[in-house]
DNA sequence: GCAATTGGTGGATAATAGCAACTATTTTCG
DNA sequence: CGAAAATAGTTGCTATTATCCACCAATTGC
């Protein structure tokens, strides 16, 4: 008895993903493992690779000299810690640097350095390219809809206005 | 010279994310953290924490028993090597159990176990919910939109049709 | 029957995250 | 004023993950 035209047991095709299907968190983080990995690619080499952290501190230092460690950390959605490690890091690269506030001795103030400024320039200009090009496929229309209303939501849990 | 009241240096409020602001790829990658996090803790103690792989694994291999490994990696975009020791683990807490595919001795079949199908249950139940809860301060029509839209992005990612 | 492909395994390395404990300041307020 | 509480940041530890690569076995194509 032969087997018939032997069944790839299931075909990719046919599959559905049960409740996952209309839960918005299945596609969000599924999403953002594809994105992210994309955008890795893009920054390859840029000393801002891996983990959206990089990325959005380096900005807001060069947007907001001065800015504290804490208020990136909390935008970012990490903790002291990890914002730490993650400054020792830049700060290695020589991309920003941090004095102690004179207002505050047990904080920091965070300034871009010169590499930093540049690097920054070159990130504003690939990391909105890419997340466009990644999304390309999804028209223009609806690529702002998502986005205003991930917006809000972004807003919302850091408890941004 | 008194200081003023002291600045609280940056105040959250006046801060704008630079080109990010715009950058569906920021909000897919800082929402996935705080989704995820919260997530984890409602599956707390369930054998499912942690990556989108173990539920999605469980509910595959609930829906279409004798699925492959392969497929699956396919459908959550990891590559075989983590996708073995998903399953190893999965199989390690009793969840799901794999047999050597009669039709392809190199390829494996995933067959859910009692403790698998009774977890699927509480997953069916838990996840969406979650998601549902998580999100509940985006209306429910945006919600829909914006997981129509994704599931388009989901699906032209991992092929699907 | 040989070469190329496919499915899965295993190892090593590196990266991350999350916790908890600790120091140093600053703030609060009785 | 002075003790207690809160805040900013650091450090250490552990667990978990990810990635990459090489590898083996089976299958398919020709």
């Amino acid at each position: 008895m032969r087997k018939p035209p032997a069944r790839p047991p299931i075909v990719p095709e046919d599959i559905n993903i049960d409740v996952l299907e209309d839960t918005l968190s299945f596609y969000i983080r599924t999403i953002n493992l594809a994105v992210s990995r994309d955008l890795d690619e893009r920054l390859e080499g840029l000393d801002v690779a891996k983990g959206t952290g990089k990325i959005t501190t380096l900005l807001l230092v060069d947007d907001y000299p001065g800015i504290r460690p804490s208020v990136i950390a909390h935008l970012i959605l990490r903790d002291r810690s990890a914002m730490g490690r993650l400054i020792d890091q830049m700060e290695g690269h020589g991309l920003i640097r941090r004095e102690v506030s004179p207002d505050d001795s047990r904080a920091q103030e965070l300034y871009i350095t010169e590499a930093g400024a540049a690097l920054a320039v070159k990130i504003r200009e690939i990391v909105p390219k890419q997340s466009r090009d990644f999304f390309s496929f999804i028209p223009e229309d609806e690529q702002r809809l998502v986005m205003d209303i991930l917006r809000r939501a972004y807003r919302r849990i850091v408890g941004l206005p």
